[in-house]
DNA sequence: TTTTGAAATGCAACACTGTTGCATCTAAGT
DNA sequence: ACTTAGATGCAACAGTGTTGCATTTCAAAA
């Protein structure tokens, strides 16, 4: 699927800030910061149009976030199995103390979770950090 | 031990501003944020001075940072088992998705995770979200 | 108790992420 | 080609968090 048909899928317009995000997204191995993104487009755009375009992609299951260990946000495009409010792509992720890039780890295993009394389990993130391979 | 005691005990002076901040934290059951713990003070205070002492705070080993789901940083008091730079308080924290109230759960148990080849852990955090008590 | 130096504070300024309002533009269906 | 909802650009704003610097104050030594 082109990114161009993965945006009307979702019911999304195909602009070239969207496409250019996409691309970027879809060719990197690991989750983007808005500020990544900005730098690494082709075309000009407006910062709040990017904060817009992915809020758009994540609300409509193209692109899922991660906050990284300072608080801002990364995206990465999500896997097949998301749409309209509905993300479907729990995973692990790993954050490296050297470079702060951030990786998705689906290969990691999920834990169970039982909670205290009172508390009403919605959905756990299992965030690691440690040293990359880029790093050691 | 004293509020008085514990900061001596971590190399740090005893001011109105710290003792305070330390009071709050004791009485309150979850993590609060630099905003929570300026409303509650009972004395004047500069937010720069409240984020230093928080930063010392966590620097010695009094307080440790959690992110809530949106970034910022929530603190609460460590074990007795924490120093200078020299963190031991691993365990889980429950997000509230309706009150945004950010709770220390030590009851939960860590999972033990195993890294894709290339990475090296460090930390493992374990961030769960859903319903407290309070808001069901 | 007084002196003293280092630690802590207050204030101003700043960087950064993220949001909103509003006018303008454009993608995509007719 | 028209039309219009959706997308963008620009300006302004709110919030968190940091830094530099002058001033104050804690706590230990004299
Ligand atoms: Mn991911
Ligand atoms: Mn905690
Ligand atoms: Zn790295
Ligand atoms: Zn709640």
């Amino acid at each position: 699927m082109t990114n161009q048909e993965l945006l009307h899928h979702h019911g999304l317009r195909a602009t070239n800030l969207r496409l250019e995000l996409l691309r970027l997204l879809r060719a990197s191995d690991r989750a983007l910061t808005h500020q990544e993104l900005e730098a690494g487009l082709k075309v000009e755009a407006d910062r709040v149009s990017i904060f817009r375009s992915l809020n758009a992609f994540e609300e409509a299951g193209v692109v899922h976030r991660v906050l990284d260990g300072r608080g801002t946000s990364c995206f990465a495009r999500c896997g097949t199995d998301c749409g309209h409010g509905d993300h479907n792509d729990a995973h692990a992720h790993f954050r490296c103390n050297g470079c702060g890039h951030v990786y998705c780890l689906d290969a990691v295993e999920l834990p169970s979770v039982s909670l205290p009394r009172g508390f009403k389990l919605a959905k756990s993130h299992l965030e690691l950090d440690g040293t990359c391979k880029a790093c050691r």
